[in-house]
DNA sequence: CTAGGGTTAG
């Protein structure tokens, strides 16, 4: 069996194997087929069969494997590819490039540190690029320290070196540490300032994010695609439908709406200020270029603003078209009947999304169905449902059993709603503001002195909650 | 050759 490895194969220099009606290539595949263990493998070995029958010595197509594996969505093989051809490219510093790059795709962090290793002994442990895919390595895999290390210990750090810096310790919320590098950088480009405006944005620092946008702007500096996405969260919480015209007026200048993505995040961002009008605006504009993240938007942006009928109509339209809908389309959908009350066509479309379309529904799903259920007065159904629900209940569908229950004055069912969310919020060590809106909530049910009870029971429970918070400090 | 990414129940 020594014979099915592949570095095995690769050893074998001569003679080459002269077709695929190689006896010993058949029942390789035969076996690897057998043994399912499915395309990655067989891609691999196929791989490196016609790279060993072609190229050989040649590091170049090698080369050109690797870069393509680990920028797609099978990094693994570009691990493979490099460790079984090491002898063609050990001394190549654009194959650690790609192999570091496949890395960080796996966030695989012991294997950037074994490939570090290797660098030192080649001696380019310090080429900018070889070294700055190994810092990106910690970065996204979450070891900030040793991303910091690495970072530290580079003698000569190039933009891109600190903008993987800044944009990975934004995404992992140390926007503190993404603002000083910003700020100690040499020189910064856009990358650099979208990097910290998601940064910002991720971490609920709205006001903070425009303001670098704008700061930005004035600097000279003209956004991206990408600073778009990142900016427009910040704008649909804390700026107005100024702001967001503002914003899709430069995006038209700049002919940035083009980009799909833009146009979708500039429909959702429409809706959520409360402009629907101009979300269909967007989206009938975007023609040929929409897709499913479009369809799936305007579809939401109707649902949100309780134009249930429409969204309905454009889901059909969607379906006309030939596009396939996704879990979060059917969210839009099964969300869009709850609020206009459409309850069994609600439930035909959820059922057409398990059984038709093979979509596991997911908790979202079942909190949609409990809010179409509840607002419809159905309240012992949606209480049966959750108590049957497949998965593990959270907070939001007890939430929203308990804003239910309140409108239809069903005081027993919210008492329960109220337990169950106090007892999971105490798991997770909730918050005061959590705390407060169910004491609101409690307050439309049972009279004042039950209600400075239960905050007296609370109080008490919370006394671990705060000794936690001191211990993490 | 190395950096940023859209829709998700209250």
């Amino acid at each position: 069996m020594t014979w099915l490895s592949p570095s095995h194969l690769l050893r074998q220099r001569s003679p080459p194997f002269r077709a695929a009606t190689s006896p010993r290539l058949r029942d390789l595949i035969a076996l690897v087929l057998m043994h399912q263990d499915r395309r990655r493998q067989l891609l691999q070995i196929h791989t490196q069969f016609i790279a060993h029958q072609v190229f050989d010595r040649n590091p170049a197509p090698w080369r050109a494997f690797l870069k393509a594996y680990s920028h797609g969505p099978f990094p693994l093989e570009a691990l493979h590819l490099f460790r079984h051809a090491r002898q063609h490219l050990a001394d190549d510093t654009f194959a650690f490039a790609f192999v570091l790059k496949a890395c960080a795709g796996l966030g695989w962090p012991q294997a950037g540190a074994q490939l570090h290793a290797l660098m030192v002994q080649k001696g380019f442990e310090f080429h900018a690029y070889v070294h700055t895919a190994l810092v990106n390595v910690y970065v996204v895999s979450g070891c900030l320290v040793e991303a910091w290390k690495a970072f530290d210990e580079m003698p000569v750090k190039n933009i891109v070196s600190w903008n993987v810096m800044i944009t990975g310790f934004a995404g992992w919320g140390e926007v503190e540490y993404a603002r000083l590098l910003f700020d100690q950088m040499p020189c910064r480009n856009v990358v650099s300032w979208t990097g910290l405006i998601d940064g910002y944005t991720r971490a609920c620092l709205h006001v903070e994010a425009v303001a670098l946008f704008r700061h930005m702007m004035a600097g000279g500096i003209s956004p991206s695609e990408i600073t778009v996405l990142a900016v427009v969260p910040a704008i649909s919480n804390f700026g107005g439908i100024l702001m967001g015209e503002m914003l899709h007026g430069y995006c038209e200048k700049k002919g940035i709406v083009s980009d799909a993505r833009v146009g979708n995040s500039l429909i959702d961002l429409y809706a959520k200020i409360g402009s629907v009008q101009n979300s269909l605006k967007v989206f009938d504009k975007m023609l040929d270029r929409r897709n499913l993240v479009s369809w799936t938007s305007i579809i939401s942006a109707f649902a949100m603003h309780g134009l249930s009928v429409e969204a309905l109509e454009l889901f059909a339209e969607m379906r006309r078209a030939g596009i396939r809908p996704n879990r979060i389309t059917f969210l839009s959908v099964i969300n869009a009947c709850s609020h206009g009350g459409l309850v069994e066509r609600g439930l035909a479309f959820f059922k057409s999304m398990v059984y038709e379309y093979n979509i596991d529904p997911e908790i979202k799903h079942f909190g949609c169905i409990i809010d179409m259920l509840g607002r419809a007065g159905r309240l012992c159904e949606a209480e049966q449902i959750i108590e049957g629900l497949p998965m593990e209940v959270n907070v939001i569908v007890w939430r929203i059993l308990l804003g239910c229950c309140s409108k239809y004055g069903e005081v027993e069912m919210g008492k329960r709603a109220i337990k169950m969310i106090s007892d999971l919020e105490r798991e997770s060590g909730g918050d005061f503001a959590v705390l407060s809106n169910v004491l609101n909530e409690l307050g439309r049910f049972i009279d004042a002195e039950q209600a400075r009870k239960l905050l007296d029971e609370r109080k008490i429970v919370k006394v671990p909650g705060i000794a936690l918070v001191g211990d993490i400090q």
